[in-house]
RNA sequence: CGCGGAGUGGAGCAGUGGUAGCUCGUUGGGCUCAUAACCCAAAGGUCCCAGGUUCGAGUCCUGGCUCCGCAACCA
């Protein structure tokens, strides 16, 4: 769209689930991109608010506050004083790090519930739901344990049976019981309110995603066009459950409002709460006629709900505005596999900055450098050792502090004088100078901080490549005034880095600053300031040179490397240890029970990939007296021809089952539990197919 | 034919129909102010494949192959 130029901008990032802390994907996703724009506008001199807190309702946050034996406040607590602590520390720059469990978001987001309650946005639907009669609530759809009808297993969940995955409804499950207080649940109706977005589709968002078709990311525009090609569905806003905002209707008692919905308001929350403690208004960043440009930096998971079910929310309540730009990333990878808080597959920012102390830009500048703008990318640490070493160490660092002994051998550490007389000799960097300014503005704001980045170390190159040519080592034996003026010019760029790189490496910028001795009492990011390129006058004092970043040596990268080898290892060894800790024994059944279950002794014969499933194998399997076609779900951790001739454990008389268009006719017996590898169950010595187990 | 993204020198990436480029790495040279850092140069590419549009395709179109997410599948 195009834009006249706004009043201010309003950058929200997106908000963490107080359920973990912080690993360097959070970062490269959306803090670090949304904190260097931040910064960047702030320099410009143009009025910003860059507003995130801790998302703390939700099913996901009770579960584990109970796992944990604490209450849900506790967790969220102890979670959002984490993410709050290492943010600050790393040099995020919030304006204000809120909270949804504060009462200033309930507040808001119950009136913002209430205004389209009372316009009609919502449609109510009553059905029935398992109720706890003893704890007197409904129980939501993971606090109901039962008998899956699919596989018998009794330790079903409401929405999923974890044993044979298959998805259910609470009503599905045979023998359901209360996960809380372990009594046999009743039905009883309850209602719910559904967010209309198939309706609002239709009124709304199919012409407000298609007005960005031009000027949002291709990946961006790509999941929104999908999702409303597949057509939207109503959306439940609310959920029977004692943790989050409550519904402000009468008779809605025991009721919150679904996370989804609380969560974006959240944005208005913590401006509202900046507001107050700035004396400042919130509806100046929030009004529809503001003139507030609203963007949202976000991972890619977050895509839907910030393009399209928080714009429709927005646009059913009226009032406010929406969003003018939702500039997600992909996802970065760690080592080259996926990270996962629950493998402890990650690095953890809290870790890193114990670990690293003082090296807070060192990371904000690998993970901006590598940062999936466009698609996924990879962090390891060998990379990240070689970028510091090789670009912020020996460009930036090198430079600096060339310039630096420089200045001080030569001049006392006193910027030396330019002569103009000179001027041919670096007009040609000047121009290069001003042309990289210009490339990383233009960069910034399209929100590629990645190649802007780039450009920052590429004037540093550039001053580099001014003192090898022009030689003040040299010159200083046979022309002093010339040196000076080399100098001059050499403190200019250097200075020109401190203020260019403040969005980037705002810790590092600082230094320099500090090294010039530089102060600025104005905007400091303004286009004729880099056009003159002069930035320290004539005799300006200097401080002493020191340096602004150490190589990491190899240990430390081994060390970061040896410790996830360890979490490797351990999350395969879980196997033997951790099943038995979580899932408790099944109840008791008889002999008569188990000698229903007939178990033989099988070879395997053929073993194929299931076309376009990732995780099943096709068997066959000689049972002595038969063979069968066997699926098993074990392609992650055995190769087809890893398994031919093996002898395994069958359930010979397991009703067959059409999976993915094939009958299966039977089931492998593995051990193993979700974390680990799968390891087949068979006999210790080669048997005859068919043998039977007992 | 479920949905979306992506395939470009050893690695990571840029590339708007007009001479394939950047950073790292490698090799050779220069310099010695500087953190064994800096500067210069060279080698290294059937731009996934096959068709098509065009005077001209890495770029546009069609088909195929491969990789990554999501979904599905799973015991």
């Amino acid at each position: 769209m195009i834009h006249a130029e706004p009043k201010r901008t309003l950058i929200t990032a997106a908000l963490p689930y107080a359920n973990g802390p912080v690993h360097i994907g959070h970062l490269a996703g959306c803090y670090l991109p949304a904190d260097i724009y931040a910064r960047y506008l702030r320099l410009c001199g143009k009025e910003t608010l860059f507003v995130c807190g801790s998302d703390e309702h939700g099913v996901a946050i009770t579960l584990k506050a109970k796992k944990e034996g604490i209450t849900p406040q506790q967790l969220v607590d102890k979670y959002h004083t984490l993410m709050k602590e290492s943010f600050e520390q790393f040099g995020i720059s919030f304006d204000i790090y809120h909270r949804t469990s504060e009462k200033l978001h309930a507040e808001t987001a119950s009136d913002f519930f209430k205004v389209m309650y009372d316009k009609g946005g919502f449609i109510e639907k009553t059905e029935e739901q398992y109720y706890d009669a003893e704890q007197k609530q409904f129980l939501a759809d993971r606090y109901i344990t039962g008998t899956c009808p699919r596989c018998g297993n009794a330790g079903a969940y409401g929405d999923q049976c974890e044993k044979c995955g298959t998805s259910l409804s609470p009503k599905d499950l045979i023998n359901p019981r209360s996960a809380i207080s372990g009594n046999t649940p009743v039905l009883k109706t309850t209602s719910h309110w559904y967010l209309p977005l198939d309706r609002l589709q239709e009124t709304f968002l199919n012409d407000y995603i298609n007005q960005h078709k031009d000027d949002w990311k291709v990946n961006v525009y790509g999941q929104c066009k999908s999702w409303l090609d597949a057509g939207l569905q109503p959306r439940a806003i609310t959920r029977d459950l004692d943790w989050g905002v409550p519904v402000p209707v009468k008779g809605a008692e025991g009721k919150v409002l679904y996370v989804w919905f609380d969560a974006p308001i959240g944005y208005v929350s913590a401006t509202k709460a900046w507001c107050e403690a700035n004396g400042k208004n919130w509806h100046d960043y929030w009004d529809k006629n503001s003139g507030t440009r609203l963007l949202h930096f976000i991972g890619k998971d977050n895509i839907v709900f910030h393009c399209l079910i928080f714009p429709a929310i927005l646009h059913a309540q009226g009032e406010f505005v929406l969003p003018d730009n939702v500039p997600a990333n992909e996802f970065l990878n760690l080592e080259g596999d996926k990270i996962s808080t629950s493998r402890n597959w990650a690095v953890w920012l809290h870790e890193y900055l114990h670990d690293f102390p003082g090296r807070e830009d060192e990371l904000r500048y690998v993970l901006t450098s590598i940062a999936p703008e466009t698609k996924d990318s990879d962090f390891s640490w060998k990379d990240y050792q070689q970028r510091v070493n090789s670009e912020l160490v020996s460009i930036l660092g090198n430079f600096i502090n060339r310039v630096m002994v420089l200045t001080w051998k030569f001049f006392d550490g006193k910027v030396p004088a330019y002569n103009a007389a000179y001027h041919t000799q670096d007009q040609q960097y000047r121009k290069e100078l001003k042309y990289g300014f210009h490339v990383m503005e233009e960069a910034l704001r399209h929100f590629r901080f990645r190649e802007a980045q780039s450009e920052l170390i590429n004037m540093a190159r550039m001053g580099n490549k001014y003192l090898a040519e022009l030689e003040p080592w040299h010159l200083i034996k046979t022309d002093k005034e010339k040196t000076a003026s080399v100098l001059h010019v050499g403190l200019q760029i250097a200075a020109a880095l401190s203020i260019a790189g403040r969005p980037f490496l705002p810790k590092t910028a600082d230094k320099i600053a500090f090294l010039l001795n530089l102060t600025f009492d104005k905007k400091l990011w303004d286009v004729h300031f880099f056009e003159s390129l002069e930035f320290l006058g004539a005799g300006h004092q200097l401080n002493e040179a020191s340096i602004l970043f150490k190589p990491i040596e190899d240990e430390e990268v081994q060390k970061q490397t040896d410790r996830l080898e360890q979490i490797k290892k351990d999350n395969e060894s879980k196997t033997a240890t951790q099943p038995t800790a979580l899932n408790a024994v099944k109840a008791d059944i008889t002999y008569d029970d188990f000698d229903k279950i007939d178990l033989r002794v099988g070879k395997i014969l053929e073993a194929e990939r299931v076309p376009k499933a990732d995780k099943l194998l096709k068997l066959t399997v000689d049972l002595g007296f038969e063979k069968r076609t066997i699926l098993s779900g074990i392609a992650e951790y055995y190769k087809p021809e890893e398994l031919v001739g093996k002898l395994v454990t069958v359930v010979a008389n397991l009703a067959p089952r059409k999976i993915r268009g094939i009958e299966s006719q039977g089931m492998l017996l593995m051990a193993g539990n979700d974390f680990g590898k799968l390891y087949s169950v068979g006999p210790e010595q080669d048997i005859e197919p068919g043998s039977v187990v007992k």
